[in-house]
Formats: C-alpha cells, structure tokens, sequence
DNA sequence: GCACTGAGCGCG
DNA sequence: AAAGCGCGCTCAGTGC
C-alpha cells in the first residue's frame, strides 16, 4: 500500500495560512485511491505517521529531504518510501523505459536535480522547512506521477530489475536522512590533538598557523623571494623557475621527481596547508557539534547512481584525521568494504567464467595475477583498473592485450559499452540506471568537416567512450551497494526485537546498531560491544543477499572485509 | 563586492 | 610510476 504525503492544498500559495498542513491519501498497489483523503496540521504529522506506520505502507512524496529530516527530528521513522523525484530521473533517462511514454511526458517537466532544489541548512525554526508548507505540489499531482512511474515500469520488459533499483534508491534517501540525523561520533578533542601535533597551537584570527608559518619563511629564504605567497601556484612556479627548477606545474607529484632544497620543504608546506584548509579548526567549527559530524548526503547526486554529499566534504575525509572518529564508550565501530568490489561486478556483468575463477579467491587481484600475469599482483591490478578506467598509455595501456586475451567476455563487456558512448549511444547498470545523453553540441561535433574540427570531436567521442566504458561498471556497483545498505538497513531495523533490553529504557532508539558513514563500497555502523558479532553477521548476509538480487545464482563471490576498532584510523 | 573558473588535492 | 573513471572543497585569479 502507498500513503502519499504532499503540502495541504490550502497553504501552497505564497501568503500560507496560519496552519500548514500536509494531505495524505492512501493508493493500491496499482495506484488507485483506497482511502479517504486526510489533511493534518505539521504539527501533528509525526504522531500521525508514527500510527500509520503500523500498516507499514510505503510513505510517496516528492523528496525524502522534504519531510524526513524533519519526522527523524520528531522521533519518528519509516520503513519504506518512494521518492518521486529521484526516480523520475531514473525513469525519465532509462533504457528500459525509453519504449513507454514516460521518459517524452516527463522530460520537459522541471527535473528536479537532487543537488539543485535546496539549500543546505535545514530551517531549524519549524518542524518543516518553508518551502515544504509553500511550495510543494499538491495530492493529486503526486498521485498522477507516482500511477506514470508504476505504470512505466510495469510497461517494461524489465519490472522487476527496475522496481528494486527504485525501491532500493528510495531506501537510500532514508539512509542518507538517517545518516545526517545520526552523524559520525567525532572527538573533537582528538581532531584537535591531531591538528596541534601537525600545525601547532590553533591560530588568532586570519593568521597561519605556527608551522605553516615556519614553512614558508623557510621556502622565502630559499627561493629568495621575500614576499612568496606559497599558496599562489603562480607566484610559486615563477619562484622556482628562478631557482632553476624546472617544472610545468606545482603538482605534488611532479616536484616529488625533482632535486632542490626547496622541494622538501614545499611538499610539506602542501600537505599541512590543505589540513589547515579543508579540515582544520574552521572545518571543526563549521560542521561537528555534539560530538558528531553531520553532513548532508545527495543520494543521485552522481550519473553513475553514487552518492554525492554537500558540505564538510564528508566523502574526502583524509585519513590524516580519521583518528577523531571514535566509538562512544562501549562501542565500536564497524568498518565494512565489499572487497574489489568493480572488477567483480565486471566479472558478473559480463558472466566471464575464467575472471568468476579468479574472484573464487578473497583476493581478486591475486586470482588474477595467477591466471594471466605470472603471479605478479601488481601488475594485475593496473591492467584490470586500466580496462575499467580506459586506459590507452603507460603500463596499463601496454598490459591490455594480455588481459583480452585471458578474459575476452569481461574486456568485451567494457569495449562495447565504449564504442556504443563513442556512438552517442546510451548505456545503462544493471538494474536499469542509464546514463545522460550526449548533448546536441556534441552530437553536432561528431558530423563536423574540417579536420581539425574532426580531430577534436574524435578526442570528444574517445573521452565519452571512457566514460561510458566506466559507467556501466561504476554503476552497476552503485546498484549493488544500495542494495546491500537497504538490505543490511531492514536487518538493522529488526534489530531491537531480537535482542532482549535492545532498546533504551525511555524508549527511544539509544543502543541500537546504527549506519553512520557510507562512501561508495564502505559501511560504517556504530554498534555496542555485545552487537558487534551480529552486526558482522548482518553485514555478510546483507552483501549475499545483493549479489542475489542483482546476479541471482552466480558462482562470483562479494566478500566483504570487516574491521572491528574504536578509531576509523585503525580501519583497513 | 560577487560569481565564476582552473589548479590542486582529498576520497572511492 | 601516476595514467584511464567519478566526485567536493579551497584558494587564487579573473571578469563584471
């Protein structure tokens, strides 16, 4: 059964009423109303949808972030829901639904971008934020498009792949909700210690720090150029050049090729001024509070189905500081990563049973080695990124032709998707996600005349075939982790009535194993020391029960390497 | 003073 | 050794 939850039609015009309030409608599984319409002041929302959870129906509204954030504040949470604008997007770029009519009804409408639509603070004011009371769509307009929605996958010939990757999206936006509401533990003192060690003490106002400061005296004197601002690449490689070194740009990497007394010193001016910069004392200030780093997810923020995230840059925590996500006392936290987990999508994808051999093995790369590469595990590894990346130079490009000829289905798999992107072709993931178009320019590059102008659209085609060459991997593997945290979520969830006293005592959810951290193909729960076993269970089955959801009975393994510690620091 | 871009670097 | 994919953030530099 669906409950769709939109703005009360009364208060959607700009001058709303004194009391917003929210309409709900319950629908079959065709989408037909089954119920009589309810209108609820947003005050009383939480306790309404905490009783009509009871029924367990999937909550429909137009954005998770819309009404969530807000019910999670309230105490309440939900089992299941359909985004509609997340899945419009899905459904609106398929392949598999581009026969039905959805994809040319819906296009023209406003999409909705996940990363688009708000701005990032939540109004902590009102239960709800504004826009939600102001401006959101009325009932009868999310019914019409949730019907379009079910009956565009149901004119598919691909129903099931598509309904799970929109029901296990949708699951993600209630993660990702959960995630923001719950936050990373996060000591700040430790952040602090790891910050003063490097920097020294935290400085007044605008100044640098005291050993950033040292370091650029120290660059001053020896490029001999007094006013050297370090942090401009311009005045720096003007510096060097007069130093004589020579170098095209500042990249780290480049001057790590070189010899001169400045380069030390430099590359430790570059690495301690990005710390200060992106996660110093501002960082702190900005995004921790209570002991928790609360960031905000974009779920579809990426083309390839991956996360995006907004603010404190939660996706690049360095591991410089990941010292300062710690445990609460009498917890651990439990790091989980599906093990190479692209190569073997690729390997599943494309039903390569030489690479499913290789992937028998924990180890992949060294299944690999021992197949094709005379056990030398480095070498595997370049070569099998190489094929996903595209890449045509250098060791990888060279080792190509050894991996074609031991896994011809897993390398045809990714040759394919690129020439149909060096087309202008569509590709798409494995439960159905595909990518965007080329745009009308580049289509209109590809029949250009001149030969320069066909040179640069062929580097346009090559580069667009790498990416879609990466896509159908990156994608599919983005599939298969939003399974795996949906199906590891609705373990979680029944977690408390497995475990006698698993609940706190006032009731609330305090003690229960919670997700705190997702990046890609990696899941951090906050679980107590004596759920801890289980939730390494959970997590296992969690990963075999995506395998099957995606693959069905496939002789690949997706192992995934847990790490049990107090500190992130002490994770892989 | 504000918006934007590119360089550079963090993560997978 | 550091290219081949996907991101976000900060700073310098530029243009209005």
């Amino acid at each position: 059964m669906y409950l769709v939850l939109a703005t009360a039609s009364g208060n959607r015009s700009a001058d709303a009423g004194p009391s917003p309030a929210a309409d709900l409608l319950s629908l079959d599984a065709a989408g037909n109303p089954s119920g009589t319409r309810l209108t609820v002041a947003l005050q009383n929302l939480p306790d309404v949808v905490r009783g009509l959870e009871q029924d367990r129906p999937r909550w429909v509204w137009q954005r998770t972030q819309d009404w969530y954030p807000a019910l999670l504040r309230a105490g309440v949470s939900v089992e299941k829901c359909h985004d509609l604008t997340l899945c419009r997007n899905i459904l609106v770029y398929s392949e598999f639904t581009a026969s039905t009519g959805y994809p040319r009804a819906n296009m023209a409408l406003p999409v909705e971008g996940a990363s688009d639509s708000r701005p990032g603070v939540p109004n902590q004011d009102s239960l709800f934020d504004s826009q939600v009371q102001q401006r959101g769509p009325g009932l009868e307009e999310l019914c019409a498009d949730l019907r379009a929605q079910l009956a565009a996958v149901r004119d598919t010939g691909e129903q099931a792949k598509l309904s799970l990757l929109l029901a296990a999206e949708s699951a993600g936006t209630l993660i990702a909700a959960e995630m923001q509401h719950t936050g990373v533990p996060w000591r700040e003192d430790l952040h602090e210690a790891i910050l003063q060690t490097h920097l020294g003490p935290r400085p007044e106002g605008m100044r640098r720090p005291e050993q950033l400061e040292r370091l650029a005296a120290r660059l001053r004197d020896l490029l001999g150029v007094p006013g050297l601002n370090p942090d401009s690449g311009q005045e720096l490689l003007r510096a060097l050049h007069r130093s004589g070194v020579e170098v095209k740009t500042t990249r780290s990497w480049e001057l790590e090729q070189l010899k001169h007394p400045a380069i030390e010193p430099l590359l430790a001016y570059k690495k301690l001024s990005r710390l200060f910069a992106a996660n110093g004392w501002a960082w702190l200030d900005q995004w921790v509070a209570g002991g928790r780093f609360r960031p905000e997810y974009v779920v579809g923020g990426v083309v390839s189905g991956r996360w995006a995230s907004r603010g404190g840059g939660a996706l690049q925590i360095p591991r410089q500081i990941r010292g300062a996500a710690f445990a609460d006392s009498g917890y651990k936290l439990i790091v989980a990563d599906a093990a190479q987990l692209e190569p073997r999508v690729l390997a599943a994808l494309a039903r390569d049973t030489k690479m499913a051999e290789a992937a028998r093995d924990k180890d992949l790369y060294a299944g690999i080695a021992a197949q094709g590469f005379g056990g030398d595990r480095a070498k595997a590894k370049v070569a099998l990124l190489g094929a996903i990346y595209g890449a045509t130079t250098g060791e990888s490009g060279r080792l190509m032709p050894q991996l074609t000829r031991t896994y011809p289905q897993a390398v045809g798999y990714v040759e394919d998707a690129a020439r149909a992107g060096e087309k202008g072709r569509i590709v798409t993931t494995r439960l159905g996600r595909s990518c965007p178009p080329p745009s009308t320019a580049w289509m209109a590059a590809q029949r250009s005349t001149t030969a320069e102008e066909q040179r640069r659209a062929d580097g346009a085609a090559r580069s667009r075939g790498r990416f879609t060459r990466n896509f159908v991997v990156q994608g599919s593997a983005a599939d298969w982790a939003a399974c795996w945290m949906a199906e590891l979520r609705r373990r979680l969830r029944a977690f408390p009535s497995e475990v006698p006293g698993g609940a706190a005592a006032d009731g609330g959810p305090a003690g229960v194993p919670e997700m705190v951290f997702f990046l890609h193909d990696e899941i951090m729960v906050h679980a107590r020391d004596e759920d801890v076993d289980r939730v390494c269970a959970l997590l296992e089955e969690a990963a075999r029960a995506a395998t099957q959801l995606l693959f069905g009975q496939i002789p690949i393994e997706f192992p995934v390497n847990i790490t049990v510690v107090q500190s992130y620091a002490d994770a892989k």
